[in-house]
DNA sequence: TTTTAATGCTTTGATATTCAAAGTATAATC
DNA sequence: GATTATACTTTGAATATCAAAGCATTAAAA
């Protein structure tokens, strides 16, 4: 193996394994009492429109059933609001409540300072070659996450 | 935000996220019936000489208690061979079957074919200021992880 | 050398996360 | 009006996790 290959491994190996450990217990430190799958998911519902249980699933790439107990969880917390759709009675809606548009911007706040954080340290603001990498980097997984579905 | 944290913070988003669900399905669909868990416990206990439960649970930073729960399963299921340490009794030695070291070696093999994947694909073979950068964003949050324990 | 303390692990009880499959309610189609 | 399709919930089961209590063994103290 290359050094490339070595380094790239280690980080699949060991930081990839990690980061949402580490921010799972970042967040407990600040006091947030929310998992990081409960995170996710107040972050896929967003601030915008009302979700359909459906659309939310998807995008968190989870069933609908493990879906319900996960938002029966998060109701029950009041984070989220759960309503029918009037025109489909079928159909049921979420979104935040107060509380979890309060944790949506913690969230955010906290990604925008752990960004800061890596860039500061690693002095990163104009390695224009390091984002173009990331960003195929980003773009490989993803392309092959999803034809993989 | 810049661009350049744009992107980082995708990628935490977005792919670090998805990772170990992407090589959990990959590993299902060659045919693995292991869990992402299941397989990073075999990746700690390694091929070399037998570990102490203590040793591989720091390891995987879980609970000494979590780890007897999963090492009494993959013993069950033939991956694990658990044994007393003959000078300190109460020491537990856990060591891979072959069908573990197997699995081992398939994890790596597998390992190998994403980091080639992906480095075939980006064409970053020799690219050294991005192994620098991967580099320090590794260390950047191992350190990060290990202060805060 | 007995008693006490420390160590290493397992067990127990609890919660979370996940899926597949069965069930329920509503809407659309025939 | 009966049947099928859709959107979701419920159920049953497995995995993953922790804290705290319990057990066995070793080390230390009395």
């Amino acid at each position: 193996m290359s050094d490339t290959a070595k380094v790239l491994n280690e980080i699949l190996v060991e930081l990839f394994r990690n980061i949402l450990n580490i921010e799972e217990k970042e967040l407990k430190r600040m006091g947030c009492l929310l998992s990081m799958t409960e995170m996710h998911t107040i972050e896929q519902i967003g601030l915008g429109k009302p979700q359909s249980m459906s659309v939310v699933a998807k995008k968190l790439d989870i069933t609908i059933g493990t879906l319900t107990t996960s938002i029966n969880r998060l109701v029950k917390k009041e984070y989220v609001e759960r309503n029918k759709n009037q025109q489909d009675r079928r159909i049921v809606e979420i979104k935040l409540t107060n509380k979890g548009k309060e944790a949506y911007l913690m969230h955010a706040k906290f990604h925008e300072g752990m960004v800061n954080g890596v860039m500061e340290d690693l002095k990163i603001q104009e390695d224009k070659p390091l984002i173009k990498a990331l960003e195929n980097l980003n773009k490989y997984f993803t392309k092959k996450y999803q034809t993989e579905k």
